[in-house]
DNA sequence: CTCGCACCTCA
DNA sequence: GAGGTGCGA
């Protein structure tokens, strides 16, 4: 396995701030203190580790250089996002950019993205990988060990159709777990993984439209995978905290209270009113500065918190 | 259309 | 009480 080179500055991808910002949820460190992941169900695995402004990528299942440029989405330099958002006066972002910089979209496996935020309902991040890891573990495929880690890929969505409710009692799932078997079967009688990332050739009403068909499927979740697998960059996902962030940002948004469809339509819509073609990930740095205002990250992450010392 | 509530754990 | 969805009122 050869290691691959791509020149990326922190200021358009920081791979730790990218892989813990609640859009994907199988990276972890390995014994190098490189971060590594599998990516989907077809056994491919990603290594990544960033030095002076270079990202080093390894593989197995692919060209490195491919997979990382397609999975950090390479193409898209945050800097002409940055100046297109300038000039369309939209200061307030290009700020938030500067706020929070190498912060990017990632391009996931569909299915896998799919049925991780079908476990991401009223849970924190921890919570969601944790669900992940213990799907792969119980159904997905035995990768073996990598750099001290154990690996497995995500299950097929086939192996996933095939899952009884009791099967998914021991993860942690709650009463998320009702929806899986029933999400999984209806996409395989849709026609499988090849289906749903058939999708990225659709437009985003129509993909959405597809996607809220599926049972626990929802807007926010819908604009989650639309946003971070099928290359829909304008879908802006709308949860409590996005919801908070549009109510003080629009006038349209102000008296907005809870977020029923027509709501939704109004928040996600403004932002993309606002900040075009690229909203997706406009939002994705409001929400992340709006967690890191409000001191959620060690809460979402499942860091230790430090308790106060009483005086 | 909007509201309220249950859904399973875990924090 | 939770970064949502689906149900009935």
């Amino acid at each position: 396995m050869t290691t691959d080179a791509i020149v990326m500055p922190t200021t358009e991808l920081d791979l730790e701030k990218v892989l813990l910002s609640g859009q994907t949820f199988r990276w972890q460190r390995d014994d190098q203190g490189w971060w590594i992941s599998p990516i989907g169900s077809d056994g491919t695995i990603l290594r990544a580790q960033q030095e002076s402004g270079v990202l080093y990528v390894e593989a197995c299942g692919g060209r490195a250089k491919d997979i990382a440029a397609l999975y950090f989405h390479a193409g898209t330099s945050l800097l002409s996002l940055r100046d297109r958002w300038l000039s369309d006066d939209a200061l307030e972002l290009a700020v938030a950019i500067d706020n929070s910089p190498g912060l990017r979209i990632v391009r996931q496996d569909p299915v896998e993205c799919l049925f991780s935020f079908l476990c991401s309902s009223a849970a924190p991040i921890h919570r969601i990988r944790r669900c992940v890891d213990g799907m792969s573990r119980l159904l997905g495929r035995d990768l073996g060990v990598h750099h001290g880690v154990q690996l497995w890929a995500f299950p097929e969505v086939e192996r996933l159709a095939g899952v009884l409710r009791a099967d998914l009692d021991s993860l942690g799932l709650g009463f998320r777990g009702r929806y899986i078997g029933d999400a999984a079967r209806m996409v395989v009688e849709r026609g499988g993984s090849h289906w749903l990332a058939s999708l990225r050739s659709a437009t985003y009403e129509e993909a959405k439209l597809e996607l809220v068909q599926i049972p626990g499927v929802g807007e926010k979740v819908a604009d989650c995978v639309c946003l971070f697998s099928l290359d829909k960059h304008q879908a802006v996902p709308i949860d409590v905290h996005m919801a908070r962030v549009a109510r003080r940002k629009f006038d349209e948004c102000r008296d907005v209270k809870s977020i029923t469809p027509k709501a939704y339509e109004t928040f996600s819509g403004s932002f993309r009113a606002r900040f075009g073609e690229f909203a997706g990930w406009a939002q994705q740095y409001f929400f992340y500065a709006e967690i890191e205002r409000r001191g959620l990250w060690d809460q979402e992450l499942g860091r230790h918190r430090p308790k106060p010392l009483s005086p």
